[in-house]
RNA sequence: CGGGAUGUAGCGCAGUCCGGUUAGCGCGCUGCGUUCGGGACGCAGAAGUCGGGAGUUCGAAUCUCCCCAUCCCGACCA
């Protein structure tokens, strides 16, 4: 390809609203353009490396078994009614309309559409096991489109669901699609750390996402030396069993006007916050309950949740805590009688001569302590784990990085097959209800992470899998002679079977020459002043300093070696 | 949805506080010439609904009001 004939505009200056470094270098070497908020064009350069990204999902899901299927965009409001999710979604969900007043979706993925084709066609276990998937664009109204490709409004997303008989063949899918995307993000040059994961509004039970640290990442996750690895909403982790040996006070209740956050009382009492045991009223299925948890610790409503057995969980209204501790918001504590349900916390009972509300305007106790002025009655693991919080499995301190999120791989369980009712007959010839798994790859996600972890400063480093194309060939020359001479090695190049970008513009070396590193393309090839002098063509690899030299009968051979 | 910021040529910015003739600068773009191995130089050009609307005024990029869009932080999220 000729660069002349060819769209790469490349960038000097970043546009301003790009922040994070995947989303400027990508608009600086011209991979994609923004259309609106959360909504971009990929430029001829962009699409190939989505494409080659593509390729290698394709090849690792058609290894592993699974059928590629193309499914409709617009998906009948008629099969989200059907699973329960048209309520359920909310508003992230595009919702149109046609011109009969036929309601529709856009599909924020297609566990409904899928489920419905593959009821339709299979009725026996002959037929199962069976993974399917397909590759298409996903819309989401998201709150907060950011960071480029990395969160948008519209996405390409592989999504691959299993069917089968039991939960034995749903694992065996499970471990089969696992080792794919392994494969995949190895093949792509991403290095991922798989976590445990909550399973969602999805539903189901086992699960684990693949991430890739970042900075600019949106998951928390806890990594501990021993292996165990799991993301914010799932991490546990365990007590201390730490009292110290500071001896028990008596309990006292003391005014404190207007002294209602954390960060009031650690102004107030001048103690840190691990000693405020913060009591907060939710709602669980609209009944209230309290939950106790340090003041240094944030509550996870995830765990809060399954602790409960709630299916919703929200804060309750001012109104409610007025009504439940007898005190407006900031005053509520375990300590006096309370008439509704209370979790502590696992931090909690380890807090000796705590300080909490006393369900009274303006008043808390200190010296409080648990066994003798409350009862850990419910005690369960309803905070976030932190930085230093000890591990679930070994008890090391766990360390908490940042990750993107680029795959996610979970047991569904039969949340869909059931409700949309998907049934197959057994040998025996018993009605038998599939089970699910649901895998899914963020492609753009995948290409953003690419980028955040290749690079430097002059520009993209592409791996060679993913590289839009495998050489970037500068031509220097200046005469009618010595450009007719350069597209002879460009030839040469093409012939040998190499897929080249040869910038034929006329431009100054210095100018090519940076492109050529912002653009990322793994090897460049130089045909300047040594050649027409010397014979001698240059090979230099994007990451290295080293510059080989060749003549031209040996640069096809020289270029796949240092392609390697 | 809360808090903050921004919107002026394709991109990056100045000008706005304190209203006043042809709205500037850098990059990029076009033409000509000189250059030519790490983002060359000179000359000559093209390109702007100053986010939109309404208002104040003799006069608005600049002041007032309303709206829209974008970005950041937060809340939220397979």
């Amino acid at each position: 390809m000729k660069l002349s004939r060819y769209m790469v505009p490349t960038l000097k200056e970043v546009p301003s609203d790009a922040v994070v470094t995947s989303h400027r270098l990508m608009i600086r070497a011209g991979l994609i353009r923004k259309e609106s908020a959360g909504m971009y064009a990929y430029l001829p350069l962009g699409f190939r490396v989505l494409r080659k990204i593509m390729d290698i999902v394709r090849e690792e899901m058609d290894r592993a078994g699974a059928l590629e299927f193309l499914m409709p965009e617009m998906t009948s409001a008629d099969l989200w009614k059907e699973s329960g999710r048209w309520d359920t979604m909310g508003p992230e969900m595009f919702r149109i309309k046609d011109r009969n007043g036929q309601e529709y979706a856009l599909a924020p993925t297609h566990e409904e559409a899928m489920t419905n084709v593959v009821r339709q066609i299979v009725a026996s276990y002959r037929d199962l096991p069976v993974t399917v998937y397909q590759m298409n664009t996903k819309f989401r109204d998201e709150i907060r489109p950011r960071f480029g490709v990395i969160r948008s409004k519209e996405f390409i997303m592989k999504d691959a669901y299993s069917f089968d008989m039991n939960e034995k063949g749903l694992e065996e899918s499970y471990q089969a699609m696992r080792k794919a995307y392994r494969r995949i993000f190895e093949r792509c040059g991403l290095e991922t750390i798989p976590v445990e994961a909550d399973t969602g509004s999805m539903g189901g039970s086992n699960s684990e996402e693949f991430m890739v640290a970042s900075e600019v990442g949106e998951e928390y996750l806890l990594l501990c030396g021993c292996g165990y690895r799991a993301n914010q909403e799932k991490a546990e982790y365990r007590r201390t069993g730490r009292q110290g040996n500071e001896p028990q006070a008596d309990i006292k209740k003391v005014p404190t006007p207007d002294v209602k956050t954390i960060d009031d009382l650690v102004a107030f009492f001048k103690c840190g916050a691990d000693k405020f045991l913060k009591s907060i009223i939710y709602l669980a299925d609209g009944k209230p309950v309290m939950a106790v948890v340090t003041g240094d610790r944030e509550i996870n409503e995830l765990k809060l949740k399954r602790a409960l057995g709630a299916t919703d969980l929200e804060l309750a209204p001012d109104t409610v805590v007025m009504d439940v501790t007898k005190a407006p918001v900031g005053f509520a504590g375990p300590v006096s009688d309370i008439k509704i349900p209370v979790v502590y916390d696992l931090s909690v009972a380890d807090v000796v001569n705590g300080i909490t509300g006393a369900n009274e305007k303006d008043m808390h106790f200190t010296g409080v302590n648990s066994g003798r002025d409350f009862t850990v009655k419910n005690e369960a693991d309803i905070t976030s784990a932190v930085e230093g919080d000890m591990c679930p499995k070994c008890g090391a301190a766990m360390s908490v990085k940042k990750g993107i999120e680029v795959g996610h791989i979970f047991k569904l369980g039969y949340k869909y097959t059931k409700s949309m009712n998907v049934t197959v007959l057994d040998e025996k010839g018993k009605t038998v209800t599939p089970i699910m798994g649901c895998y899914g790859i963020g492609v753009n996600r995948t290409m953003a992470a690419i980028v955040e972890q290749h690079y430097d400063e002059r520009g993209i480093m592409w791996p060679r899998s993913v590289a839009p194309f495998d050489v970037h060939m500068v031509g220097l020359g200046k005469s009618p002679e010595e450009i007719a001479r350069v597209e002879e090695i460009y030839d040469l190049l093409v012939e040998g079977g190499i897929d080249v970008l040869y910038d034929d513009r006329q431009a100054s070396p210095g100018f090519k020459f940076a492109d050529a590193d912002l653009i990322g393309i793994p090897v460049r090839v130089t045909v300047g002043k040594t050649y027409f002098s010397g014979g001698e063509i240059e090979v230099k690899s994007r990451g290295g300093s080293e510059i080989l030299k060749s003549a031209k009968e040996n640069l096809v051979k020289l270029v796949r070696e240092t392609m390697k």
